[in-house]
DNA sequence: CAATTACTTGACCGACGGTGCGGTTTTGCT
DNA sequence: AGCAAAACCGCACCGTCGGTCAAGTAATTG
């Protein structure tokens, strides 16, 4: 990686906390130059104008977010076969390490873009939605993986359950931050854990009979 | 109602839109002063900065939300004695509300200010707080009623599931805004009912054994 | 060595957020 | 009708912000 490629780094690390802390709106060119240590000249050679800055901005956010999840399911893949029991791991590492973030989630840019959507181009608009879809369908993934061996124990629709790990990623996300309680992030999660667990799985009171195997054994 | 008290209401609407829009941040007075066709000085009358109007704009939100709610959920108790029922009726109600707004959840300031907080005094931070609690309380309060009378199928925290109730609402509200599809927003909230309905009622499956009961009877 | 990359210096612009103060109209009250 | 308070208007002013431009330089890289 080159001394310019080095810069653009530094300068968009700076502008999603910022981001992150004031909204996008508030956050000045002059605050960035100020603690990236260069001239406004030098932030204009980098990007066009602050909307290639927010897409940009938003691209590195998305890319690194799907990153750590690929990584995250991936090895609870690795842990279990069972596409239930994978996927319960996976949100159980998912809220350890959100649990283990030292001063909590800083916040979700998507979110963030979502709450000053006046403020952007179409193609930023534009790239949030297909991120928010790429979760949706991540999860999804997921849970059909999961419903073609255990049959729901109540209706519910797959993909509003899909969409709700993000619901409830960016609502806890904001509880956390309200309350100023970090681990209100990963007990959401850990709640929804339970829910996925009790509507999938055999009931904790007692062994009971028959649904889950008869799933089974069609593999 | 005077005139003046008019014209602040008036500027409390239009910069809520205009917040639910672009963030508070970006909101600029002259615009709101435009679009209520007064001055800058007529705006500066009624709000001493634009912190007084972030407080007022708030408070105002967060009592409208729970007079709603409390309307919604009042009329959920007169439907039904059992609090499960009741509050199972409560969230559909809820999610019918909101499926019956004409253009979709606007936004929720709460989340909108959470996401801006450094461009607010601690007054208004500290509002934030305080409306989320009481959510959360609210919530709490009716899944006790709940659980006092049945008992839940897996291990969960209430204080937990309490908060989901906001995670869920937050989360759903930016789902539907970046999806563009406001529908997303009440069913996440009926997703939701079902895992309370899963968590504390009979299994759909068949009619099943004691727990419920034996709470019933200590009443 | 030459060209490209990655900046700096510095001047400038129009628009906007925000403040202050003095003046004017409107309203309610007696 | 008369008067005070409430509800504004006009306007000047300042700092900041996004953004532009021209010219120059120091470090990489082919």
């Amino acid at each position: 990686m080159g001394k310019g490629a080095d810069t653009r780094e530094r300068i968009l690390e700076i502008a999603e906390a910022s981001v992150l802390a004031k909204g996008f709106g508030a956050t000045s060119i002059d605050e960035i130059i100020a603690e990236a240590g260069i001239t406004k000249s030098g932030f204009f050679y980098h990007f066009r104008d602050k909307n290639e800055l927010a897409r940009d901005m938003l691209r590195r956010y998305v890319a690194e977010d799907n990153r750590i999840l690929d990584e995250i399911f991936a090895r609870a893949a690795d842990l279990s076969d069972d596409p239930l029991q994978a996927f319960l791991i996976g949100l159980k590492l998912f809220a350890e390490t959100l649990a283990d973030l030292p001063n909590g989630h800083p916040g979700c840019i998507i979110a963030s873009v979502c709450y000053q959507e006046r403020l952007f181009d179409r193609e930023v608009v534009e790239i949030n939605r297909q991120a928010v879809e790429g979760l949706n369908d991540r999860f999804r993934r997921y849970l059909e993986a999961v419903a073609s061996v255990y049959a729901p124990r109540e209706p519910v629709d797959l993909d509003a359950l899909a969409e709700m790990v993000t619901c409830i990623i960016d609502g806890g996300i904001i509880m956390a931050k309200v309350m100023k309680d970090p681990q209100r992030l990963p007990n959401q999660l850990l709640a929804f854990r339970s829910f996925v667990k009790l509507l999938f799985s055999e009931p904790a009171t007692a062994a009971l009979h028959v649904p889950a195997r008869a799933a089974i054994a069609a593999e």
